[in-house]
DNA sequence: ATTATCTATAGATCTATAGATAATGC
DNA sequence: ATTATCTATAGATCTATAGATAATGC
């Protein structure tokens, strides 16, 4: 199942190629965080893409590749905002804009974020490396940091670990639970800053004594 | 898609049928909550369940059958804790009671939690209207209790609603992400301890002033 | 008599490939 | 010459049903 793909980077791509491939990962983001990877069919994409199933099956060797790819480069792009956290700045003006970012981007790709909640859901079939390779990690170097600052006496103490966990569960309900959110409260503008706004009060509270 | 099914209540059932029904039930929260819908087959389902496909089907008419009555099932112990919260003791507690029950209910119905969790992060294709009619008015309800509070000034003021999405991610995140959470802090009972002591900490501190 | 289960399979859907044809780059 | 696209279809999987047989209740 798990199988390691070897992204040849020296094969050249011409512009071709390269524009297909775009379309078709574009389409298949659409399709895959919507529907799940078994609710995703092959037809759906290439509708979506615009170009018939062979012909996409000439870009891509299979469904799985499709997939992997989207879940490869998904995963800089999710670890980018954890990345900025560092000792520069306060420490409070540092989470609670690490905070803002995660919200930022719930609304902006709310497509990467149910990619993500439904690979992890279903118990990260073919994410599971990744995880442990590339977010543990960065996610221990970042416990590490907070601790510190705690530590130090620059916010208030808590479980580093569980702080980031609730930070990724709030800032990602909006995108992932959307369905639930419109019918709830609407999706308008206004709900949106409603949001934020209770957001970083919630985490602003819990960070200072 | 959307069908109403008319859960003839006054068909009575013979004591196989009715074991029967909750074998293939039970199977089928196993596997749907952890394939969703589509990646759910009736022949997974079977087996788990220890009954041939044909029969099986001799319980229910179709696979979107045995998924409905799940969700039916679901919608109502889901609703179950929100409708506890009421006016007649301290705000606060009342509150933070709703908060650990929560968790308690991500710790023992993970799978009822994965299962709601499949169907809203694609749509709600199979329940929108059960949200509609039945969580929403709930939820109006008890924001409006919730406001009232705030405007008693029992507890610190905040949207209500925004507030209760933040306790539905932060408590179904343990369920939801849970191979997250495995391999990012493992899973023994000291982790979830500070799970619990973290999300009874970030309450308390919103609601209080 | 009615309820429950089994074997066999129809019919739909889905992934992937074979092999021919058209378009493009040098 | 190489790259890109198309038609047609093989082979696997999946939902659901038909129709026969076994088990159970009165």
């Amino acid at each position: 199942m798990t199988q390691i793909v070897m992204n040849n980077a020296n094969k050249k791509l011409s512009r071709i190629q390269l524009k297909n491939r775009k379309k078709i990962l574009d389409a298949a983001l659409d399709v895959f965080s919507q529907h799940g990877y078994r609710g995703a069919t092959l037809d759906l994409i290439a509708d979506a893409a615009g170009l018939s199933k062979p012909n996409m099956l000439y870009y891509f060797d299979s469904k799985e590749a499709i997939h992997v790819e989207l879940l490869n480069a998904l995963m800089s792009e999710w670890l980018a905002p954890l990345e900025k956290l560092n000792n520069d700045g306060d420490p409070l003006e540092e989470l609670l804009d690490y905070i803002d970012r995660k919200m930022e981007m719930s609304r902006k790709y709310p497509r990467e974020s149910r990619l993500f909640a439904n690979e992890i859901i279903q118990g990260a079939p073919r994410m599971g490396p990744h995880l442990v390779t590339g977010l543990k990690p960065l996610f221990d170097e970042k416990c590490g940091l907070i601790q510190s600052w705690m530590d130090a006496g620059k916010i208030a103490p808590t479980d580093p670990g569980q702080l980031i966990f609730s930070i990724w569960a709030v800032t990602q309900h909006y995108a992932d639970f959307d369905a639930q959110v419109k019918v709830l409260v609407g999706d308008d503008g206004a709900a949106w800053k409603k949001a934020c706004a209770h957001v970083h009060l919630m985490f602003q509270k819990l960070l200072t004594t």
